[in-house]
DNA sequence: TTACACTTGCAAGTCATTTGCATTTAGTAT
DNA sequence: ATACTAAATGCAAATGACTTGCAAGTGTAA
C-alpha cells in the first residue's frame, strides 16, 4: 500500500494510509462523510478537511475515481475496481456488476463514433428498483 | 409541449413552458444557472428558485434526467435524448454519441447479472481529452 | 539530525441547492 | 364570467457539501 503512495510522490502519512486502507476494505463507494466516520471508529483523529483533500488528490492522481450515485455528496472508489453499479432509487442499495462487453463497446465507440482519441475514464451507473422494493 | 405537462398533471405555467422550450432547443445538458440565464435573455422574469424546483419536479416525473459531468453543479437533459456524453476533462467540451449496442448490453446485464428486475434509467459518461486538447 | 517542502487542523468562507412562508395564479366548479 | 382551491411562485433565510488561508506539525532526503 505504501508503494502506491510512494510511486505517486506522496508522503506517507497516517491519514493517507488509513484512508487507503478504508477504501481497499470497502465493497461499496464511499463519500467524505462516511470515510470520516470510519476513521473515527478506527480511533484515528483525522480532520474532515483532510479527508476532502485526500479524496481530491487521490482522484486527480488516479488512485480513486468519482462515482455519481445521484445523492447529494460525491462518492469515491478505488480506480482498479472494474465494475459498475446498480442503485435502487428507493432504498439506496448499491449492487455491483462486472461485464467485459461494456468495456469492449466503449472502446469501439471511442475509435469509431467519436473524435476523441482516448478515453481516460468512464462512469456507468444504472438506476432502478431492487428485488425488495419492486 | 403543453401535452407533456398536462399528462403529468402539471399546471401549465409560463415558467414551465419556457423551461421546457429551453431544453428542447438545447443540444447540450444544462444546469440551473444556465437555464436561468437563458430565461433572462428571453425576457422571462422567473426566479432562480423556481428553476430549481422545476428541474427537480421534471426530473422526478421523468421529463428530465440528471447528467453528471463532474462539474460543481448538476446538469439536466430531456429524458428522451437517447445518447451519452464524452466530456473533455481539459476544456469541458461535451460531445454526444449514440450507440444501440450499449443499450442492448445493459438489458442483458439487468436480466442475467443482477437481481434487479428492471432498470429505469442509466447514466453513461466518458471522460477524456478531445482532439484540440490532445 | 537538520532543513524544507509538503501536510494537516482550525476557522471562516463559498456556492449550489433547499425550505418556510406569504402571495399569486391556473384550472375547475358555480 | 366569477369564485374557489390547490398548486406554483418569489423572497429571504437556511442548509450543507466542499474549499481556502494561514499557522503549526511532520515526512524525507541529504
Amino acid at each position: 500500500m505504501k508503494e502506491v503512495l510512494k510511486k505517486k510522490g506522496y508522503k506517507i502519512t497516517p491519514a493517507r494510509m488509513a484512508i487507503l486502507e478504508i477504501f481497499s476494505k470497502s465493497q461499496s463507494p464511499l463519500d467524505a462523510e462516511s470515510v470520516y466516520k470510519k476513521l473515527k471508529k478506527m480511533q484515528k483523529n483525522i480532520n474532515e478537511v483532510t479527508v476532502y483533500r485526500t479524496l481530491s488528490s487521490f482522484t486527480s492522481e488516479g488512485i480513486l475515481k468519482r462515482i455519481d450515485l445521484r445523492k447529494n455528496s460525491t462518492y469515491f472508489e478505488l480506480i482498479d475496481k472494474h465494475h459498475h453499479h446498480i442503485v435502487c432509487t428507493n432504498c439506496d442499495t448499491v449492487e455491483d456488476f462486472e461485464n467485459g462487453e461494456v468495456e469492449k463497446i466503449l472502446g469501439k465507440i471511442v475509435t469509431k463514433l467519436s473524435k476523441f482519441k482516448r478515453i481516460r475514464e468512464h462512469s456507468l451507473e444504472l438506476f432502478g428498483l431492487c428485488v425488495k422494493c419492486t
